[in-house]
DNA sequence: TATGAATGAGGATTCATTCAT
DNA sequence: AATGAATGAATCCTCATTCAT
């Protein structure tokens, strides 16, 4: 007798385990066997809710692909204004269950993967343009077309560092990153930090 | 008679090929078998002139590491004002011979890496820390300290950011991305770009 | 469902496998690939069952070590004379089903490993000190102190000499050697074998 | 201009550096490069002075037989009474500059080779039938035929035991494995060791 | 649904041997 | 005569995947 919702609960336990896998020890020796075993379940599971680990892999990068489109676009409903849009786009980027040790390891890993992986390729690509646009029709409100392309450019490239750096020395907390990411548009409008 | 040089010569394309195989297949197809024969060698030689693989891995990011420095300190020797000192990081950063497709590829693949490899997370702090010391330095002579800490951050993400968005879409030129981290500088400094 | 006992029959098989190996090719051609095939599983299974090839290795001297010694424990608890636990000791030495052609191999090829494997040369010094110990111990009972300590060691070296001597030419057998071994006793003992 | 005798002179130097590698290494870690390293000369010498490396270790052994021969037969040649012969043998087997460390570790680990490599199994059986046979014959003039063949298989076995007892463990000298085996064969005749 | 035993292809590494110098 | 750079076959080991239970 198959438990109502086995199949979402054992899919979700397995790519968490994946994300703290990759997040731990690294992907090259995320293993199906150390997945299941940090899962608590067996080595056989994973190719019962996923074609192989390939395509759990994958499924995790939907996971954190969501996760953070989520975190942006709840916030971007309640913004009434093209500056409010931008605050709510940094303010989703780091929020801080999206902005977590955990997290910021796997999209690093992720990143490496894309330019090789095909269905990760896609998938990166999709969302970079979607949260690019985003950005991009909130400056578009403020600065002329040609600057507002190059500091949309800058931001997205800014919140990817700003990630990347995280990831790398964990020196780096939720509030600094928003605060400088935030500053760097406020310069480009012409305005100084503080009278944002 | 052994030829003098010879192990130079057999590093050097033993680490141009491992970076061309990062690009080209991700570190994760990347096998001495296929490092070697890119390089028109046998698997043998690998371990003829480094103690393993990842031995040459460690090798190659060293080369990675001090290439860009060298890109920059060449530059920066020749700046005499701090705003100089600041466009020769940028240029440094960006130079067509350092921003290419290939070393782009791996340095986002180290950067990957770093957070597991002991040996690479060292290389790459000291590195990492040499080059924030260097922005803040030419900073502080043109803003408050507090200021100078956060757009030295700033930059330095920002940096790290248009090389993450040029590994994954390639959409991004080196004189595109020395603009806008230019412009990220001058606006922070309350000058628009145009007067920069 | 795992079958029970699965991991022992295994464990059996491959130890079996890996004494009729070096006994027919020698160590230095007893490959995990041709342990597997001999015992009509795959490579893969070794690592399964053991640690790797230095485990299973390591645990078929164990079983060698542990059956003689159960074919002499088996026998001293039997013996109601001092004389009587010198026959149980050298017959369990060189009972049938000990004293093979496989077994005698394999004993030799772990000899010349003991001096350079110190897991080896564990096992083996806990073993020979009890070995020499049992015979020691009845010798003392029929021969002065220093006497019965010379004998002692002679005994003990004989019967490995006559292990090895059957190990390179097969020109021995149990019979032989217990007949050898027995009179050595005797006659050290001052009376003639044909007494015993 | 080649050196007369460089040809001996080599040979030598990488047998001696083969008999320590064994003793210190094992057979398994003497490689052909370690073995020229050792001989403070390149790993292609070996290919000139031998026809390989299996031919550098028949060499050996034939040398440790060599050896082994001579320090018996000088010894039988100044014997003139059986028992003198019966001396001269087990002298010549456990003279101080034959019953060394590296000696016996090198012995016994042909020993576990001969069953496995025809080239030494000759040798050996050679060998080993002339220390036989010059065991037999002087016996055979103390003894009635039977008893001389059983005492000559002991005393041969007895030899062996000895030199694989000192190989494993080093706690036995060549002053005691003399006289343990001298008190074998004194027994034997029905004389005590005192008497001898 | 779930297990984990079993497989075997593929990886890094070692090493005897060859050969240009 | 001597070197040691270079080769590539062979080894141990890992791991995604399959499958009987």
């Amino acid at each position: 007798m198959p438990k109502i919702g086995m199949e979402a609960i054992r899919r979700n336990q397995l790519i968490d385990a994946t994300i703290a896998s990759i997040h731990e020890d690294g992907l090259a020796e995320t293993t199906v066997a150390r997945i299941s075993r940090r899962a608590g379940l067996s080595t056989g599971i994973v190719h019962h809710y996923f074609r192989g680990k390939e395509d759990l892999v994958a499924a995790t990068l939907r996971r954190l692909l969501t996760d953070i489109r989520n975190s942006v676009s709840t916030r971007l409903a309640l913004a009434t204004t093209p500056m409010a849009r931008i605050d709510a786009i940094i303010d989703g980027n780091f929020a801080d269950e999206q902005f977590t040790a955990q997290a910021v390891s796997a999209w690093l890993t992720f990143w490496a993967q894309v330019p090789h992986v095909p269905a990760l390729a896609r998938l990166q690509r999709v969302n970079s343009e979607r949260s690019l646009s985003n950005i991009r029709h909130a400056l578009k409100q403020m600065l002329p077309a040609e600057r507002a392309e190059t500091v949309s450019l800058g931001l997205s490239a800014l919140i990817d560092g700003l990630w990347l750096r995280c990831a790398m020395s964990a020196d780096l907390d939720g509030e600094t990153a928003r605060r400088i990411a935030r500053a760097y548009v406020l310069e480009s409008l012409g305005r100084t930090a503080a009278e944002g």
